[in-house]
DNA sequence: CAGCATCCCCCACGATACTG
DNA sequence: CAGTATCGTGGGGGATGCTG
């Protein structure tokens, strides 16, 4: 397995520093995956709208909406379209009257589901002591 | 980084009051506690400082900055300062001339990496099918 | 060497309104 | 019902300069 696979971007270099007057289609990518991956799953809903999925099965975008608290329907809509552009999510319409519309997992995004399960139950077991070391952190600080 | 102090504890005098502008109803899904953990490690250099102390074991200020292509003094400085706050990277300092400042991941660190490779794993794994799904996606548009 | 302080840009996200 | 269009904002994050 190759670790540290991410080459030099060479930010520094001749080419850099357009950002101050604006550039049009940059390419800043380090060609690092986990970076991207975790640029996708961590945007405000995505893990949520996973999981909501892998547990369900199939649902429809109201559906969605209520099982996901405090979504917008934008960013709702907005999460589900890159998971169907990401191959992540399958989208399904029945052209009745009124629409219906159908979300689920690919297989892909089922592969996902299990190391993001992973790092859920990370989270539940071990997000308590984060907080208690933020806590600690602020108390030694005001002092 | 996310907010977390929602207590305001306000010290008459300290630097409490974050009530400004007010936020109504925050805090709610149960679940989150995933989100959080995806809010921390989703920030852009979290997870790269994570995997390179992994690997290398006990690091210098200097060094980490080295070994993590683009990365500005300012982020790696916050990424460090949240790591060692949430418990996760444990610093140490020699006060010598000049000073000299290592940081490792702590045991709770540890125990994060492991969840944090397997969704390197499936990144480094899966991500071509996710661009090749986006590709897919543009032609499709285009037509 | 390690790291704050400052300025500023960009974009994820929320609220609201409108459509097929 | 299942979206799109538009506007506004907070803060993540890059560049630069200064300090102990």
């Amino acid at each position: 397995m190759s670790e540290l696979a991410e080459d030099g971007t060479s930010t520094s270099g001749g080419e850099a520093g357009v950002t101050r007057g604006g550039r049009r289609g940059d390419l800043f990518d380090p060609t690092c995956a986990t970076r991207k991956l975790l640029d996708r799953i961590g945007t405000k809903w995505t893990s949520m709208v996973v999981k909501v999925l892998a547990a369900a099965g199939e649902l429809r975008f109201t559906e969605l909406r209520g099982r996901i608290p405090g979504v917008s329907q934008k960013m709702l809509s907005t999460t589900l379209q890159n998971l169907v552009a990401d191959g992540l999510v399958a989208r399904r319409v029945e052209h009745t009257v009124p629409p219906r519309v159908f979300y689920r997992l690919t297989p892909l995004g089922d592969s996902l589901e299990v190391p993001l399960a992973a790092l859920r139950e990370w989270a539940e077991r071990h997000m308590p002591e984060v907080d208690a070391a933020r806590a600690d952190v602020r108390r030694a600080a005001e002092s």
